[in-house]
RNA sequence: GGUCCGUUAGUCUAGAGGCCUAUGACGUCUGCCUGUCACGCAGAAGAUCACGGGUUCGAAUCCCGUACGGACCG
């Protein structure tokens, strides 16, 4: 069975929207927040966790299961639900972000890829066609298409070549599509540019995918405007009955300008990454646990966070410690604070939806967050309908 | 008691008269991380080169003495 969604409601006054996704493997609520499993594990977390956080879907990567074990092994095992034992709904990334960050400029052509092996060096290949047929075997339920991303700044040149190879990969990926239990989504490129963005959108939203995303907009952090910009000029192109899926993004403020400008899904390494890097995000802003300040300090992370550290009442001076002295739990128990905050504010974004308040929750949450968060968050535009 | 060896940031260390306002690692401190090449990256602080004297234009570096540590001999 195939993924559907239901969209339940929708903002009066933004583009927010409520809705459910059902798969064969669980039904969850969106917006929704997904943590990212690149090598079939949300690192340092066991399944059990993942369901303490609440998540309601994960991510993970071709390229990744490609190269290690390969897709033969994980089909083998039954698949990549029962490879890992997770019993929810799984997309996998199509190996586009990787391989352009692995590749020279002159080794992407209209056939495909070639880049260099992280692991090895050797020389790889890769193509629309071999991402989906790995995605088939891994047997996401959902499935990306191979997009090329180039970064925001690009010209507006070869930022329209880009766009029309991606259309023409888009359409040879779901040529070559093939798993009646995994859906395929396609992705809108064009960088800040909305002509094309419009065009990305329009065409493949032509080309009729089961679900879209939004691409290319997490490879600059220092500019937000550039991102919100990507939202605005594609959603308006994406239809109201499929999911929306914004890559890569999950600083907590762009996950609400996200919701805000009618995307439904995010992803993103920040919560784990951070979480091993000894940092905790709270709606204070993120506070690096390894600051001689949290030595002595025994209170927990945050006071009104249900997650497991938390609810544990592990202390800012043990997590430190664990941090510090490199001990694993420190990065675990950090990394499901992390990941059940970003969870947990989308659920709140949801509550938010229902109440029709979601605009009020952002001042509220900017005003706590960059309070003592140092980076400014600089202008932003409430979107309003 | 004698002979020899050693002593450089919190720790271990580079150093053989000018390239030493002293190297590196670990530790400490701070910052960064947005479809994970990532338990990573960047930066900072930290040393009167054991102490005192001498040789020399110039000493962490050579000489003498002292202290401390070690080895061997009485």
């Amino acid at each position: 069975m195939k993924l559907k969604y239901n969209l339940l409601k929708e903002d009066k006054n933004t583009k927010a929207r409520l809705g459910e996704i059902i798969t064969k493997y669980g039904t969850f609520k969106t917006p929704m927040f997904m943590p990212v499993g690149t090598e079939a594990t949300v690192k340092t977390l066991a399944v059990e966790e993942l369901k303490g956080v609440k998540a309601g879907i994960i991510l993970s990567n071709t390229y990744h299961l490609w190269l290690r074990p390969g897709e033969d092994i994980v089909n083998k095992a039954g698949g990549l639900h029962e490879f890992m034992k997770w019993n929810g709904p799984i997309l996998t990334d199509s190996g586009g972000y990787q391989v352009f960050s692995l590749a020279k400029p002159k080794d992407i052509t209209e056939e495909g890829v070639k880049f260099k092996n992280h692991l090895n060096g050797d020389s790889l290949f890769l193509t629309p066609e071999k991402s989906i047929q790995i995605q088939n075997k891994l047997d996401s339920d959902i499935a990306m298409s191979f997009d090329e991303c180039p970064p925001a700044n690009e010209t507006h040149e070869y930022m329209e070549k880009s766009v029309l190879r991606t259309l023409r990969w888009a359409l040879r990926g779901k040529k070559v599509h093939n798993n009646p239990n995994q859906c395929l989504f396609g992705i809108v490129q064009g960088g800040a540019y909305e002509d094309l963005r419009k065009l990305s959108a329009t065409k493949t939203v032509e080309m009729d995918f089961d679900g879209y995303s939004i691409g290319g907009v997490a490879n600059d952090g220092e500019n937000k405007d550039m991102m919100y910009k990507a939202m605005d000029y594609s959603v308006p192109y994406l239809p109201k009955d499929k999911l929306r899926y914004l890559m890569g993004v999950g600083e907590p403020i762009d996950i609400i300008e996200g919701v805000i400008r009618g995307i439904d899904i995010f992803d993103c390494v920040s919560p784990t990454r951070l979480a091993r890097h000894g940092h905790a995000m709270t709606k204070y802003g993120k506070i690096n646990i390894k600051n001689s300040k949290y030595k002595e300090d025994f209170s927990r992370l945050s006071d009104d966070c249900d997650c497991y550290t938390c609810r544990m009442g592990y202390s800012k001076a043990y997590i430190r410690h664990l941090i510090v002295a490199n001990e694993t739990l420190g990065a675990r128990l950090l990394s499901i604070h992390n990941i059940r905050f970003l969870i947990k504010l989308t659920e709140d974004l949801r509550e938010c939806i229902e109440k029709g308040n979601i605009l009020e929750y952002k001042e509220q949450f900017i005003k706590d967050y960059y309070k003592t968060e140092k980076k400014a968050y600089g202008d932003y535009n409430p979107n309003l309908k």
